[in-house]
DNA sequence: TAGATTGTTAATCGATTAACAATC
DNA sequence: TAGATTGTTAATCGATTAACAATC
């Protein structure tokens, strides 16, 4: 298969938030412009990202455009359910609950399975049918679940300690919250969501203006 | 000057955070074949985009590179976290308590000055010395205290029609959490942080493996 | 039919990489 | 000096936009 460039794949979900917003307002069909119009690309482009994907019904209908379902169940497939990921939400503060909440992640091939944290007073509790655990019980559901990532939501403070943790608990994948450069083994893939990063992004643009 | 584009911007950002690091190292220089290493860039890539700031002490030195304090700075001062912006969040939900709990966005020149939501259990308590105020305060608060940027964390079902309320209330920029494309006058702009996005491009990498 | 929309090719634009003289 | 590194130009690569025949 065709290796999708990560500008098409960012197009893609924003793509599917238009259409399950669509499919909300009870809307059958969309057309390129009308997306290429709210992401503020071109509408010839859309038509070329959505030729990727792999549509049910066919084809696009001229003078209709897409079908929304169609369209929504193309994207999920080819992005979300190529190979499904369980992971653990470790660090069950403001940041992790609200992670476990996100029930969208699903519709991209991401399970969060259980969360972990030390404080024994959350140990226990549920959140959105997903247990929080104390940390101590990780390496044993690690073996148990064979689940390879973790999100990290832990403190900044902690995060060294808790990643030199969990990667004698043998996990894989660490997509960490904290904004904290991680070090790791050269076996272990670290993913930094850089929100600051994001924000200067952001700044930059509208101090042009 | 000269419009920066984003990809620039983004790998400014990474640099930035790579030169905290050495900084904390204790590093005196660093070249652009290893900050070109860490990234998975080209040397010639990061040293054309070092070209596009302003370094105080004029050049990068031949057998040297660059001063990382001066790297840094210069940095900082391109990307322009010196005037600093005031924000509220609207949503004290998990995702608007941690982002409030975010020490770090005073650093880079984002103030949270308060927190708004609908519900009146949460209206009069504290985060991180922020107050929360109700939803129906913020068109007098933005009077007041002249604040233009909104970080916006509500679910997304609200969305929408938060947005309207805050655009109707001289709101300019939106941060906006919620995995949903807003639709909003021209002279607003939104920021849409594309969590679904971002973890894809993990995915992706971490498959192709 | 007339007109709106797709699918796709060709043209354009911008970003990345290669190469190398200048430098210290 | 010899060698490492910068700054910058030219070449390459990839992504976006324009254009338009085909379709319903």
């Amino acid at each position: 298969m065709q290796k999708i460039s990560d500008k098409i794949i960012n197009r893609l979900t924003l793509y599917h938030c238009i259409l399950i917003d669509l499919i909300k307002k009870n809307e059958q069909n969309v057309t390129s412009s009308l997306m290429a119009e709210l992401l503020g690309v071109d509408d010839s482009q859309v038509r070329k990202d959505i030729a990727f994907l792999n549509l049910a019904g066919g084809k696009g209908k001229s003078r209709v455009g897409y079908d929304v379902f169609d369209l929504k169940i193309a994207i999920e497939k080819t992005l979300g359910f190529q190979s499904p990921k369980d992971a653990f939400i470790v660090g069950a503060g403001n940041l992790g609950l609200a992670l476990a909440k996100y029930d969208n992640f699903s519709n991209y091939g991401l399970n969060v399975l259980a969360l972990f944290d030390n404080n024994n007073k959350k140990v226990g509790t549920n959140v959105n049918d997903k247990e929080v655990f104390h940390i101590s019980k990780l390496p044993n559901l690690v073996r148990r679940l064979g689940a390879e990532m973790v999100i990290l939501t832990v403190p900044s403070e902690y995060a060294q300690e808790t990643v030199d943790f969990l990667v004698a608990s043998k996990i894989k994948y660490i997509w960490n919250f904290s904004p904290t450069v991680l070090k790791v083994p050269k076996n272990v893939e670290v993913w930094n969501e850089n929100l600051m990063g994001n924000f200067l992004h952001f700044s930059y643009k509208i101090s042009g203006e």
